[in-house]
DNA sequence: AAGCCCCACAACCGCATTTGA
DNA sequence: CTCAAATGCGGTTGTGGGGCT
C-alpha cells in the first residue's frame, strides 16, 4: 500500500535507491532454485525463522539476493502453501476481490487463504481477465465493455448528501492540514468502528494494522464482500451497511451513499482513481 | 520428427515505503 | 531529522512443457 503524503521521501529516494545493485550485478545467482537451494532455505526459515531475507540469505550460504530469497519462500516454499487448481468459489471471490481492491495483490490474495498474490496476479492475467473480456466485461473496471463511452462523470457524486460528500473528503484527505482532525465532531454523525477506522488513515497511510486493527479491515472487506454480493444478485443493499467511500473499483475512488448501494454508486467508480 | 505457437508459472526488476542507526 | 538499508508490492519477462501443424 503506498503512502500518498510522502511524496517527497519518495522523490528523494529516487535516486538513492537506484545505486540498489540487484543480485545479477554482484555476482548472486539468478534463474530457477534448485531443490538443494529449496531446502537449504527451507531448512533456514523454519529454524531461524523468515525476516532480514538479505542476512538470512548470507547466513544461509545461498548465493542469492535477500528478494530472490523472501520471493521463494513466500510464493513456493511457505508450508501454508495450497496448492492446485483455483476452485469456482476461489475464482468468484477473486472476481469480487478484485472489484472492490483493484489490482492490490496482496490484499485480494490476504483474503484467499493458501494462495499467494503472485499465483493470484497470474491466474488473473491469463484466466480471469479473458473470461470477463469474453462475458463483456471490462476487467479493470469491471464494467462493461462499451464502444463508445460516455464523458467522464463529475468528480463528486451529485446525488450524495454534503454530509457525505464532507466524509469523502475527510476520509480521502486525511491529513491534519486537510480536514483539521479525524473524527467529525460537531456533527451528529456516529461512526462505526470501521469508519472511524477508515477516516482516520487506515487505507490512506496504508494497511499497518496494528492491534485490532486487522479485525476492523477484515471487518471492512468481509461487509464489501457481502455488499457486493448483495449488490450484482439483486441489486439491493442491506440498510445496516455504511461503506468508506472511496473503496469500490480502485481504493479510494467512489463516493457511495451510506444506505443505497446501486448501480448508480458502482458507476461512479474510478474517478478518484484517475485523478490521484 | 521438427518447428512453431501458446499457456502457465516462476522469477526478476523497478519503485515505493518502512525501518533503524 | 536524515540517510542508507531492508522490505514489500505490482508489472513484466523468461522459460519449460504441451499441443498443433
Amino acid at each position: 500500500m503506498k503512502n500518498l503524503s510522502s511524496s517527497s521521501s519518495r522523490e528523494r529516494n529516487k535516486n538513492k535507491n537506484k545505486k540498489t545493485l540487484c543480485c545479477s550485478k554482484v555476482g548472486l545467482k539468478r534463474g530457477p532454485w534448485t531443490p538443494e537451494e529449496d531446502e537449504v532455505l527451507a531448512a533456514f526459515v523454519r529454524k531461524e525463522g523468515d525476516g532480514r531475507w538479505r542476512t538470512l540469505s548470507k547466513k544461509a550460504g545461498l548465493a542469492r539476493c535477500g528478494k530472490s530469497c523472501r520471493l521463494r519462500w513466500v510464493n513456493y516454499l511457505r508450508p501454508d502453501i495450497k496448492r492446485g487448481h483455483i476452485g469456482p468459489d476461489e475464482e468468484d471471490l477473486i472476481i469480487r476481490l478484485h472489484r472492490l481492491l483493484g489490482n492490490r495483490w496482496s490484499l485480494i490474495a490476504g483474503r484467499i487463504p493458501g494462495r499467494t498474490d503472485n499465483e493470484i496476479k497470474n491466474y488473473w492475467n491469463i484466466h480471469l481477465s479473458k473470461k470477463l473480456i469474453g462475458q463483456g466485461i471490462d476487467p479493470r473496471t469491471h464494467k462493461p465493455l462499451n464502444p463508445n463511452p460516455p464523458p467522464p462523470p463529475p468528480l463528486m457524486n451529485p446525488n450524495s448528501s454534503a454530509v457525505e460528500d464532507e466524509r469523502s473528503n475527510k476520509a480521502l484527505f486525511n491529513t491534519e492540514s486537510e480536514s483539521n482532525h479525524n473524527n467529525f465532531e460537531g456533527t451528529d454523525i456516529a461512526l462505526s468502528p470501521e469508519e472511524k477506522w477508515w477516516s482516520s488513515g487506515g487505507l490512506v497511510t496504508g494497511i499497518q494494522a496494528g492491534d485490532g486493527d486487522d479485525d476492523i479491515f477484515s471487518s471492512i472487506i468481509d461487509s464489501l464482500i457481502d455488499i457486493d454480493h448483495h449488490t450484482m444478485n439483486d441489486g439491493v443493499l442491506p440498510s445496516s451497511h455504511i461503506i468508506p467511500s472511496f473503496v469500490c473499483g480502485g481504493l479510494w475512488d467512489c463516493v457511495v451513499s451510506p444506505s443505497n448501494v446501486g448501480e448508480d454508486d458502482m458507476e461512479n467508480c474510478g474517478r478518484f482513481t484517475d485523478q490521484v
